[in-house]
DNA sequence: GTCATAATACAAACTCTTTGCAATAAGGTA
DNA sequence: TACCTTATTGCAAAGAGTTTGTATTATGAC
């Protein structure tokens, strides 16, 4: 297994957790978790899968989304619903938020400025005036990537097929 | 038809845009930016197509497609991805955002503060200088709405049957 | 070690969305 | 008005992502 300490304390911590609602210590849940903090990055469950499979190669997708699932809940990912595409989770859970590349949905974390956080709470507490109870704020930005507006010009310049969805 | 002034107005405004492209006038782009106007809510491309059912009964669902993300690159509609569940085709163009309730799934815009804006479009000059040239800002508020927190009490004291994906 | 059952794998279903292609109809031209 | 080109549409089917049913496995309590 190859464990380093960092893999440990990762461990105990997600076995605190478990145990503390009651849940099974699974190795599915165990290589899961070790594997979104070693990537530290927002990843689809396919892609959840894909990291996992040198330590259980017959994982099967079903229980990743399980686990993912149950990951939110327990508070060590959120869910990020990024555009176009599978929904990622997102080991970070700290304040940040995404952008979305509209060409070709690349998905990239961004630190919101001082003020964009303040402004959320600012929003969370106007709708819970509303009735709606809002326990958490997500930014999504759309756009085109660096690499995307590179080319854009030719995009942009393409005789219209206007076929079945106009172009893209 | 029976038609309205207000139709006949909104019929001329798609009309101009359409032509303006050389994109043609058609029935299911006239009725469908109708029943957006008439709802003037976010709508999922399924009940765009009950909407319209009564003047275009035989309409497609790929036909909703393709005239809902026409009509997103015209600038009519924003495209909301509220969550789970299906996309959103939001006919409102101005300023707002949308709460979406964890537990029923309803989604429910509101109108952001007055620093919210500001702090967004912040947020997007910042992505500008790491290369990302983004267009729109989303925020979507998770939570649970009126109805849901109502019931919320029993729910959490709902013995989890912890079974494929804990609960919810 | 034994046992109850939570968690898993596998297969299949399901929802939402897109694509291929033949038929239709918008709108320019004679 | 009739004709012609081809943008749009409908239909059927495929595809992506996610969830559900069920028998099997294996965690953790005793």
């Amino acid at each position: 297994m190859n464990s380093s300490s960092a893999d440990r304390d990762a461990d105990a911590e997600l076995t605190a957790l478990l145990r503390a609602r009651g849940l099974r210590v699974t190795s599915p849940r165990l290589v899961i978790h070790r594997q979104l903090r070693a990537r530290g990055r927002h990843v689809t469950a396919e892609e959840a899968r894909e990291a996992v499979a040198r330590d259980l190669p017959g994982i099967s997708l079903p229980t990743v989304y399980a686990t993912l699932e149950l990951f939110e809940e327990l508070g060590i990912v959120r869910r990020v619903h990024a555009g176009r595409g599978a929904v990622r989770y997102d080991p970070r859970t700290d304040a940040h938020h995404h952008s979305v590349c509209r060409r070709c949905g690349r998905v990239e974390d961004f630190d919101g400025a001082e003020g964009l956080e303040r402004a959320l709470l600012a929003a969370e507490a106007g709708a819970r005036r509303t009735g709606f109870a809002a326990d958490a704020a997500a930014v999504v930005l759309t756009g085109l990537c660096e690499d995307c507006r590179a080319t854009e010009r030719e995009w942009s310049r393409r005789p219209r097929p206007a076929g079945r969805a106009a172009d893209r």
